[in-house]
RNA sequence: GCCUGGGUAGCUCAGUUGGUAGAGCAGCGGAUUGAAAAUCCGCGUGUCGCUGGUUCGAUUCCGGCCCCAGGCA
């Protein structure tokens, strides 16, 4: 896990070469197909360094959610072991991780027009009547999530409606999927104001390789706006550019900006959920191969409780 | 050279009938259990261009200087 742009892919990729091992991809973005160069994805070219999976199987047009990636990611994990390899996995999503290691609480899917519904309600009426809803409904949960945070808040809607029981306690039965101590978490955390540079020449990069163009044949398909894929940094902006309503150059801003800001909270997000994970600071590709290597070979701690 | 407008936070600007100043964006801190590249909560970080004068007190009023726009030459 690190940020974004902090070199992740192609660490993998030195890691996995050294050690024989397979990437699993851990990038809620990064599993779209319509959005190869937006999103950072390993070139052909790194693919066939190493076997990589997870990256780009799921069309813009489906949602995409952690339940789905964690399944996913469990079958790819049992497969590389299966063959006698490590499985290595990467990427910025946070959440990911997390349901990895601690679990993610066993609730149904709700039934599509549940969620829809609610969404409509959310945007006509507004979260916070939401909110007051789930108060009423849910005073424990309620307790816990921000009057103006939609997401969670029709979270724990749906959930109440479609298994009749309060998220709170469906969350609280969550358990560990891998067994603890069986993995090695690496964090890496860059120097802030370099991460931000190589963030902007990043964008300025994606650019000149033609993300314009990608995001022109994804905007040509007319999706739901409310589709995740929508979301991918830049896109938005890039999309309001291509209908005239701003220049590249604003659009560009816009990708960086946001871009930076989700760094910015991946670095909470590692000091807040990851503390006992070794840090790897910013140094030259091969030593920090080295340095994931040697935290790799340190043993296993044996799996407890 | 003259005239006009302007120099206030990293940026764009507001404001103070004289009591050391505040918005947006940027930035910083935090939360995070199926949208997570999502979403939400919190925080002004400042030689008010420089320099004299008036005043108990000047970013504010007056003089001089510097810089930036535009206009006239």
């Amino acid at each position: 896990m690190g940020p974004t742009a902090s070199g992740k892919s192609a660490l993998a990729l030195a890691v996995a070469q050294r050690i024989g091992g397979e990437i699993v991809n851990a990038d809620s973005m990064q599993v779209y197909r319509d959005f190869r160069i937006l999103t950072a994805r390993p070139t052909p070219e790194e693919e066939e360094q190493a076997p990589h999976h997870l990256y780009g199987h799921v069309d813009a047009g489906e949602a995409h959610s952690t339940g789905r990636w964690l399944a996913d990611a469990l079958g790819a994990i049992a497969a590389i072991q299966a063959r006698g390899r490590t499985p290595i996995l990467v990427g910025g999503t946070g959440l990911y991780f997390k349901a990895l290691t601690q679990g993610l609480a066993d609730i149904p899917a709700p039934e599509p027009e549940v969620r829809a519904h609610l969404r409509a309600r959310a945007s006509i009426e507004g979260a916070q009547s939401l909110h007051a809803e789930l108060a009423r409904r849910d005073p424990q949960t309620a307790a816990r999530i921000a009057q103006h945070d939609a997401p969670r808040i029709l979270r724990a809607l749906e959930v109440l409606e479609t298994t009749g029981q309060s998220i709170s306690a469906l969350q609280a039965a969550t358990a560990p999927v891998l067994p603890r101590g069986a993995w090695r978490g690496v964090a890496l955390l860059p120097e802030r104001e370099a991460l931000y540079a190589g963030i902007n020449a990043r964008f300025d990069a994606m650019l000149a390789a033609g993300a314009l163009d990608e995001v022109r044949v994804f905007a040509a398909r007319k999706l739901d706006p409310a589709l995740p894929a929508m979301k991918a940094h830049g896109a938005p902006a890039l999309m309001a550019h291509l209908r005239g309503e701003m220049s590249l150059a604003e659009a560009a801003e816009i990708g960086k900006r946001d871009t930076r800001h989700y760094a910015k909270r991946q670095f909470t997000w590692i000091g807040g959920q990851m503390p006992d994970w070794p840090r790897i600071a910013s140094q030259a590709l091969q030593e920090r191969a080295e340095a994931v290597c040697s935290i790799l070979e340190e043993p296993l701690s044996p799996p407890q409780d």
